[in-house]
DNA sequence: GATGAATGAGGCTTCATTCAT
DNA sequence: CATGAATGAAGCCTCATTCAT
């Protein structure tokens, strides 16, 4: 039963929304994904707003600030990374394990190179990068270790590495490569010997 | 005997200027280096004039647009990655040759925000992204087939993997990574076996 | 009865705006009249976004360009013109009609020194200079027509004769000229024998 | 024998010039009727440098100024406008005489769109303005005069009248009328009864 | 709460004029 | 003297954010 999301989103407001306020977030935060994926780090709040279907002003009142936007954003993606580890681990081989997890993850970021842009743009203070945040640590720490421990991966390799090696990966096929490759260099880099 | 380069720019055309002009020029590229470095893209064109000590007048002069004169910078980067490459070819062993050139190219992007950005931004169309130029690839070939002959490297490597594994260390060392250990995690990936 | 304008203002898309968006619209032509009279085509933005009130983001709302806000501003003259040609057709007298419509002209003229630009300036293509409208000419051919086969005016006389000589009023009373004088010589000009 | 123009030019410094300067002169005078008639007002010093085949700071050591170029200019239009009136002297019919005068000027003016339309933008000080000159004045007064006595005008027609009827048939001309109709609209205007 | 109009600091660029070569 | 590189004030416009409706 490991890695229960709280049910308070981390950075919101805990308190609980007006069902059409909660359904506005998330057309904010779709149309705030299409958006980045389509234009890169220079889409404009107006047309977030308008491809969300709201004013500027219902925008502004769930993410103060452009930033706060891109943070939510990334945030989500974190999420969804972290499930997808929970998934990773239940799997029986440890070393299957961690391969599917770096396909699964290169086969989102393909899908949102616009994220990784605005991502790059954006300098999280080293205390509230989501990335870094303690449940996605444990979880990616999880998977690494049940593969460290069956030899399926180098046993120095830490959690950080793990992470910068996942936003090396990004980036590159946010460049155009081609995810299913660059999967496996990844697993290359990190098999034993 | 691959990759041979023309010893003049290929940058600017080659008409011969006033002394000073041509360098105002160089003050002005040094100017840009030093703020692209430090600022990434996002740098002004009047921070650029006065870091390098002359009018914005004279930088338009030179470079007509910011794209224009962020264009030179990055081509600037390219052909230094390239004299790195031909240096690198001047070592006995290739894959120490090898070596050498990931952990010289974690250094530099290490020191450059601009050069990260460049890197892993896109900005260019595909058709004169400097970094994809013909000398370019060129240059990263000639090394590439040294180490693959020599076995320093897997046989399948091509330079297109080559290119967007660069990009994704530019992106981790970006996001804060040791250079130096995600050199040797980029070269583990191209390891043979 | 020819030249009736529809009493919707010809100019403005119709969207109904909120009531603050429209007063400030009047504002901002109500200023850009007041300093293109004053300074004519030279006037800045800044200036008459200050003169109105208003900041140059709302100015620019309204009128995406300057030269989208010179046109306007012109083709308010030039439906104020129109509203001249119809205020004469109600005059008894053809001869009387078209010789008030001349001093009228002149006059305002003589105010407004962006008129004057605008009317001897070129800067339309041909296609959307407003003093070509359909409207324009089709309201000055009334009149003409009138004083024509009232003997008031040559026969001769055509709309493009008309213009050409309101132009070279406008160019002669920007130089100084008295508007009442020049405006007896244009009459003089277009009198029979 | 009325009008001699001065041996040394009005504006210009009277030192007797190199030969080259002088020729310079020429060049770039003949390049800024070029530039404009071709461009209008909003033409750049450096383009006229260029035009006339010499350097800005050629243009500059000649005319100070750009208002002191379109000044010369001017000036230029002024002295064949004198021409043409000390020319229309020579006729035998006074009448015939001021009609050629009007034809001609018309003709030039066919020419120059761009004269005139620098020359709306530039507030002369009413000291300054060569149209305004007394050799001008003179030379206009002395075919005015004896058309008025031939009563080939009306009697009550001034210098200023006719200058300004002239600035007037310059606009509708720059505008695209038919030089030769707006010719005969002047005459029109100033003929008797 | 939602809306979209208003705001204005700040960015890029132009061009008349100066000045070193 | 000629040249054309350098200058920088000033202009137009953008866009994240605020606030009246």
């Amino acid at each position: 039963m490991a890695g229960q999301t709280s049910p308070a989103p981390a950075t919101a407001e805990a308190r609980p929304q007006r069902a059409d306020a909660r359904r506005n977030r998330e057309r904010i935060l779709e149309a705030g994904r299409k958006a980045f994926a389509d234009t890169g780090r220079g889409v404009q709040m107006d047309d977030i707003a308008r491809l969300a279907g709201v004013g500027v002003g219902t925008l502004y009142r769930h993410f103060p600030t452009k930033e706060d936007l891109v943070l939510a954003l990334v945030q989500q993606s974190v999420e969804a990374s972290i499930a997808s580890a929970r998934e990773a681990l239940t799997r029986e081989d440890p070393g299957e394990a961690i391969e599917w997890l770096v396909h699964e993850a290169a086969e989102k970021m393909a899908r949102s190179r616009g994220l990784r842009d605005a991502m790059s743009g954006i300098e999280f203070g080293d205390d509230n990068n989501p990335w870094q945040s303690k449940d996605k640590r444990r979880s990616s720490e999880a998977v690494l270790e049940r593969a460290r421990d069956a030899g399926a991966i180098r046993a120095d390799v830490t959690v950080d590495d793990w992470q910068w090696l996942m936003c090396g990966l990004a980036a590159s096929i946010a460049d155009g490569a081609d995810p299913e490759r660059q999967a496996e260099f990844v697993l290359a880099a990190v098999r034993p010997r």
